[in-house]
DNA sequence: ATTATCTATAGATCTATAGATAATGC
DNA sequence: ATTATCTATAGATCTATAGATAATGC
């Protein structure tokens, strides 16, 4: 990252890195932390220790570096989380949300996830339909599985629609993610995350299901 | 908003404004919807007609410009709204809770609060502490009143913290608030939003409180 | 010959200031 | 005399390009 300054001319072998994907990390970095119309070409290129006209010829222009860097970190969202439990969830219910909520806090907590969500608040991603279709899909998907445990009995009729209580699981999850688990986030708002995480998921399961939570 | 090019010279009476005013308001949505760096003075200055120059007679420089609008847009918020429903929480607990959400939904649905909203999320204040401390307040001035109400038997001890409750309720409606609420939100995005907040606090009411929800 | 870097620079902003100009209010 | 505007401009960036330089791989 902090390489001193390079002489004139293509560097030895020895001296080579990945440097698009150097770019690229600086870029989310810089990027999250003082979104697009902040960050500068030429101070992504410091932060490699490079000049700024190597952009350039990695890149087309500056767009061009945001939305490689945004592919590159990739959307890790609860839809992923969800998948992953796709077995779990016809066995334990209060045990299900719980880890799904453990889930999503190991997926997000990464410095690289917590760059993204930084630049998703940032740079009117937030009120691009990016993020909000991201958790219309995860409540839709998650109402899925509460009609289904409906249908099984293991989640009462009367409590109300699938998709409400699937908002009230997950709104609550991904409002203490945008508070807390930030690029620059500090241990103790990563813990303060992580403690709300599971202590709504907790609540919830014990409210909807009448059910203690499982131990930790 | 949209005068035409003045001549050099102080402007007659006949054409004089609330220039001050005009430009706080101009600031705060160019603010809002590109961010402060995204934001050049000359860009405030053209929106109200004048010259980039005449700022610097009314402000000392950008980041004056900046608190002054926010100054005047004030903080709106979900305590400000608690404390107007001071005398109803011990009337009907389910009733309180819709209230608050329609009253929540009021506040926050003005184009200035949404202006501040955006702003909010934008310029690194949702990462600072101000909007996070905000929640905090919030969630603890609202767990008063479900310790109150446990206290008087009108809602079960066993459910959990109020704490963890107030959180329950709350941190949906202000997640709904950021991804529908913002400075150039269509208008069936401020229906979801009307939506959400009142779907959310009549499901957690029922859910909580055993009761069925009040008519709208 | 190709690739990965560099230096130098054009042209477009942007913030902020200096100083001119014309209306207002005493 | 004071106030509210203007024009002009200095000085600092910023994006993007042109062209030089040195290592690499055939």
């Amino acid at each position: 990252m902090d390489r001193t300054r390079r002489r004139v001319g293509r560097p030895p072998r020895s001296e080579a890195g990945d440097t698009r994907a150097e770019l690229m990390a600086a870029a989310l970095k810089l990027f999250s932390r003082n979104g697009f119309v902040g960050t500068s070409i030429r101070a992504i290129a410091r932060e490699v220790g490079l000049s700024e006209s190597v952009l350039y010829s990695h890149f087309r222009n500056k767009q061009d570096i945001y939305q490689a860097a945004m592919r590159m970190a990739g959307p890790q969202g609860a839809i992923t989380a969800l998948d992953a439990l796709d077995g779990l969830d016809s066995a334990d219910p209060a045990n299900f949300l719980v880890t799904l909520a453990e889930r999503l806090f190991e997926i997000w907590d990464s410095p690289q996830s917590r760059q993204v969500a930084s630049l998703l608040v940032r740079d009117g991603l937030l009120h691009d339909t990016a993020l909000s279709d991201g958790i219309e899909s995860a409540v839709a998907r998650l109402a899925e599985v509460f009609n289904r445990w409906v249908a099984e009995g293991r989640l009462p009729a009367d409590l109300g629609a699938a998709e409400d209580l699937a908002f009230a699981l997950l709104a609550p999850i991904a409002h203490a993610r945008m508070l807390w688990l930030h690029a620059d986030a500090s241990p103790g708002q990563r813990r303060t995350a992580h403690d709300r995480f599971v202590r709504h998921a907790t609540l919830f399961a014990r409210v909807t299901l009448g059910a203690p939570a499982p131990a930790e």
